[in-house]
DNA sequence: CAAGTTATTGCAACATTATTGCATTTAAAA
DNA sequence: TTTTAAATGCAATAATGTTGCAATAACTTG
């Protein structure tokens, strides 16, 4: 249930990176805010079939490229999208948290609160980020494969 | 270069998985062997024009789904594709290395000899399996920088 | 080695996904 | 309220991926 508070959160959001507070922007909003886990462009646009597609895809760069939003590949491939959780601005994502892809049920998670482990490379590489993904069985579907 | 040596393993190579030693398959082998980094669908496109499109659509799948080939992601969500180092086959891929995407060249790097980290998940997730990223400046391209 | 069998290829058509240009609308500033 | 600039929606186009099918080439069998 999308609440008054999250209302002035997110024009609060909008204004903070100088967007315009428009209904389609708004909306996208409320709907990731209203999910668990990250949703895909396709899933975004069948959930909002009334915002043009391209205004979605405009919408979804924009809020990449501000922080608001990070992207998420799934095990296809398809781009999935959640709102940042701490203070991502245009030119410091701070994603760095741990992604989990259900094999069965095919949700994206984001697990905020786990720190990624240390992580070392060869000579020569200079990493600035990591990108770490557990693919396997969400505690949904894990707990279905049990009852069974 | 590609050594008559390397022909004869890749013949064998498709022996094994039951697949024909045609022509494209074999090209195909060659070129993503003379890389030193994964290839994306569409560079393979272009690098090799006389193979049909769909062929090559074709070949990566089965090349994926038997366990000759895996696929990397790179900053653009694009597919790349790389040889597997080690004994992949249709039912158990072992292609858990570290992978790393060049923020500047876009080059993807099989680090085939770094093993990942132990890495913890919140209850009621069952992980089957990782795939790391890291991203940032390639050996190449952080000398580049320090030349200039 | 020749004939038969089947996988693979290449083409055309189609489907899906993403981008661009531009006129119209809407939000914010003056 | 008027002005200005950003954002939207539509149409056209591009890029990417899939399907069906006839022709071809690889392997099998006698
Ligand atoms: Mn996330
Ligand atoms: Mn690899
Ligand atoms: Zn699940
Ligand atoms: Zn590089």
């Amino acid at each position: 249930m999308i609440q008054t508070r999250d209302i002035q959160h997110f024009e609060h959001l909008l204004d903070k990176h100088h967007l315009k507070k428009t209904a389609p922007r708004l909306r996208v909003l409320s709907m990731m805010s209203s999910r668990s886990t990250a949703t895909s462009q396709p899933d975004l646009e069948s959930l909002m079939q009334d915002i043009d597609r391209v205004t979605l895809y405009r919408i979804l760069n924009a809020f990449e490229e501000k922080g608001i939003i990070h992207k998420v590949f799934d095990l296809n491939g398809t781009a999935n999208y959640a709102l940042c959780s701490s203070k991502c601005d245009e030119h410091d994502h701070h994603d760095e948290h741990l992604h989990f892809n259900c094999i069965q049920c095919k949700n994206v998670y984001c697990l905020n609160d786990m720190n990624l482990p240390a992580i070392s490379l060869p000579a020569g590489f200079e990493p600035q980020g990591f990108t770490v993904y557990a693919n396997g069985l969400c505690p949904k579907c894990s707990k279905k494969a049990v009852d069974k």
